[in-house]
RNA sequence: GGGGAUAUGGCCGAGCGGUCAAAGGCAGCAGACUGUAAAUCUGCCGACGUAAGUCUACGGAGGUUCGAAUCCUUCUAUCCCCA
């Protein structure tokens, strides 16, 4: 296919990047593409300890999108090897060693709902285990003398964890390098990544210039916080927005972001054009517009984005339902009851609660309500033959109980 | 290689040999107020038990003691200083 001209590249790559480091090279590389009719080999690396996809990872991906509708090769690296060997100074055990089996299913399910942006027919998926797997000792020692620990410890994470004490390990300054040593590989063009990256991308660059190759141009892209509008949106924080939420999730969940986030939803998470941020931002000024409806707006855009506007339509009516009218919603988990039961052991192996202390807890909080009725006898017995019960646990619990 | 310091619940951080399931803060949950927003106020916030209470927990293992997060020994880890 024939490339756009440099600049209409240039508009759309730039489009809603943090950094383009450095711009001339980048430009150089788009030429020399034209030039010679090739396709730039653009990397993003992705990390499959985590199999979850969020809105926050589809920044980067929906940049990758827009390389391959200009013709490039996208290039989806999997960090199966770093995922393998763990990282035993974790203090947290949020990153376990995976096995080869779970990395690879993790993989799967990452491409899986990476469809929701990419094109996979286009994309080229690579485990970095393929080559990492193969360097032996005096090739890692090889390479870490490519990089000096002076430009190490630039990195802002190791400033900080240096001087408030906080061990680091060897093999982390190993990491970067691995990372580096991907771009090595496929030669990449181009590297995507978010902001947090941007060190890890730059070492790339260093080390491809080491390897005698033109250094990678690195594109970051903006972080998004996650509903609580404070932290990074990530799984651990659970304040993430996943790529397959249902409509009636996804939906309520933009609602629950607060007003400070509306305009930064609308421009990282659905991706509006200038002119439609511009109004946003217009309507958020003006006090007689309630902020509530614009995000309803933008909570219908989400869900559009990843479903229809059919299901936007009903997962705000299922939101209505609930929240306007107070009404329970159509479908909620259901079970069936086999003898009479103990209400607390229900919350608990339904897992509406996590223990049962808790479910006593909120029942002394009058948060547990059977058929609208706030339920203030922790061993209230559910009796079978009694018919159907709704059981509800705070604002968004739900459980049907047939007995 | 030598010397010193530290190790507490999801995180930070108090902690006198008994009254410590462990102050305080953050995070979390619920209630009030709202718009499943923010802010604010109130309550909860290890597990099990209706409860009295029982069990598990203060880096690991031993020990002293009627009794240990608190004292001793040892192991481990981390940080600092010197080489």
């Amino acid at each position: 296919m024939a490339f756009l001209p440099v600049d209409d590249q240039l508009e759309l790559i730039s489009r809603g990047t943090e950094e383009v480091i450095p711009l001339k090279d980048l430009r150089k590389k788009l030429e020399h593409s034209i030039e010679k009719n090739k396709p730039l080999v653009v990397k993003l690396g992705c990390d499959p300890s985590m199999p979850d996809l969020h809105i926050g990872h589809a920044i980067v991906l929906q940049k990758l999108r827009d390389f391959q509708d200009l013709g490039h090769q996208a290039v989806l690296v999997i960090g199966d090897f770093t995922a393998m060997i763990g990282d035993p100074s974790e203090r947290n055990k949020t990153r376990p060693q995976l096995t080869i089996d779970e990395a690879k299913s993790n993989a799967e399910s990452y491409i899986e709902q990476s469809k929701a942006i990419l094109n996979i027919e286009s994309l080229k998926v690579l485990f970095n285990s393929t080559w990492l797997n193969k360097m032996n000792f005096q090739d890692v020692i090889e390479m870490s003398s490519k990089y000096t620990v002076a430009r190490m410890i630039e990195r802002d994470d190791f400033t900080k964890r240096f001087e408030s004490e906080i061990p680091i390990s060897m093999h982390e300054f190993l990491y970067p390098l691995a990372q580096a040593m991907d771009s090595v590989e496929i030669n990449a063009d181009v590297e995507l990544g978010g902001t947090d990256q941007k060190f890890n991308l730059l070492v790339g660059r260093d080390l491809q210039r080491e390897y005698k190759q033109s250094p990678q141009a690195i594109i970051t892209l903006p972080l998004l916080e996650g509903t609580d509008g404070v932290e990074k949106m990530s799984k651990s924080h659970d304040n993430y927005i996943a790529l397959d939420d249902s409509p009636e999730d996804m939906y309520g969940k933009v609602l629950s972001i607060s007003d400070d986030m509306i305009l930064k939803y609308y421009k990282l998470a659905v991706f509006s054009d200038r002119n439609k941020l511009e109004s946003v931002e217009k309507q958020l000024k003006d006090s007689s517009i309630n902020p509530r409806d614009i995000k309803r707006e933008l909570a219908k855009d989400l869900v559009s984005r990843y479903y229809n506007d059919s299901d936007a339509q009903k997962a705000e009516e299922a939101f209505d339902q609930i929240f306007i009218k107070k009404d329970i919603p159509e479908e909620i988990p259901t079970i069936n009851l086999d003898s009479d039961s103990i209400l607390i052991d229900i919350l608990v192996s339904e897992e509406l609660v996590s223990s049962k202390g808790e479910a006593k807890r909120l029942i002394g909080q009058n948060a547990v309500k059977v058929n609208g009725k706030s339920c203030d006898d922790p061993s209230h017995i559910l009796k079978k033959g009694s018919g159907e019960s709704i059981i509800k646990v705070g604002k968004r619990r739900f459980l049907r109980v047939l007995t």
